[in-house]
DNA sequence: TTTCAATGGTTACAAATGAAACCAGTTTGG
DNA sequence: CCAAACTGGTTTCATTTGTAACCATTGAAA
């Protein structure tokens, strides 16, 4: 009989991997700033462009917009970013961090940094080449395809 | 200031691949089957392995255990595995697929190894290589530290 | 203009999840 | 023996998620 051998599967081991990495790496802005995934992904993309609307936020960090929306609300709730409307069209709403957001953002940069850098320095340099080129180059096969 | 490039990100690259990638997998045996990934990673384990206990599916799909004993449960309301309690030990139980269960998995098996060679089919030779020894880098990398 | 489809964003509801408490049963150390 | 401490597995509860419905506004078409 054809057996499937799932530890070998790249969809299992590609999500189990991503998971795992992904959980270490929130202890870091769940522990330290009692963040969420989407939470830390807003307050990320907002300090890296400045200014975005929710649309834009969850194109750029690949969220549902219910997921930007309650990332939105709780970041606002805690006063770390505004909202102000658009002139010209009053559905949207520009978004930007306040000085606090922005000061747990600059805190949380060089810890994402180190985070990444220590995790890519157990692997050789071939090693390194080959994940980054790997994931870049199954991003490009999912372009349009998928979601 | 000190920024950091989401999308350059490996934390949140693999993230999203796997994401993307999984949901695009999951349509197989959710459209086709009405399973959850729970479900189908304990049909997995069990069309793999024949008979396991809870504890061992855990281990081999990375699986929480109040989702395995969900899972499992689902599947024996389907009647698509059976459980036998072990003789010497009596907390422990062997679950087995059914000839329904197995039937399930059999449908499964090419769908799912077709998917993966699809996928693989849109890298180059040495791409295929690169994410491949990639992602086993990094498993290793993290064996241990992670879960 | 008025209507109708589309768009930005929020909300309501149901399902999936994780943490912790729990219930057997088992082992270990006095 | 007997009382912890432990283990396999389930359940409860609070939180997170996704889908779909929704509201307001805008743009396009008639």
């Amino acid at each position: 009989m054809e057996i499937l051998e799932l530890e070998s599967f790249l969809p299992y081991r590609l999500y189990r991997l991503a998971d795992s990495v992904s959980r270490e790496f929130s202890k870091i802005y769940s522990d330290r700033l009692g963040l969420t995934r989407p939470e830390w992904r807003t307050l990320s993309g907002l300090g890296q462009r400045g200014t975005m609307t929710a649309t834009a936020l969850g194109e750029q960090s690949a969220m549902h917009k219910t997921k930007v929306s309650r990332a939105v609300a709780e970041l606002e709730r805690r006063r770390w970013l505004t909202r102000t409307p658009n002139e010209n069209d009053r559905r949207v709403e520009h978004l930007a961090l306040t000085k606090a957001g922005l000061a747990a953002y600059r805190e949380m940069v060089p810890l994402a940094k180190a985070f990444e850098r220590e995790l890519l320095a157990r692997l050789s340099v071939e090693e390194r080449a080959a994940i980054v080129s790997g994931v870049a180059a199954l991003e490009r096969a999912l372009e349009g395809k998928s979601r």
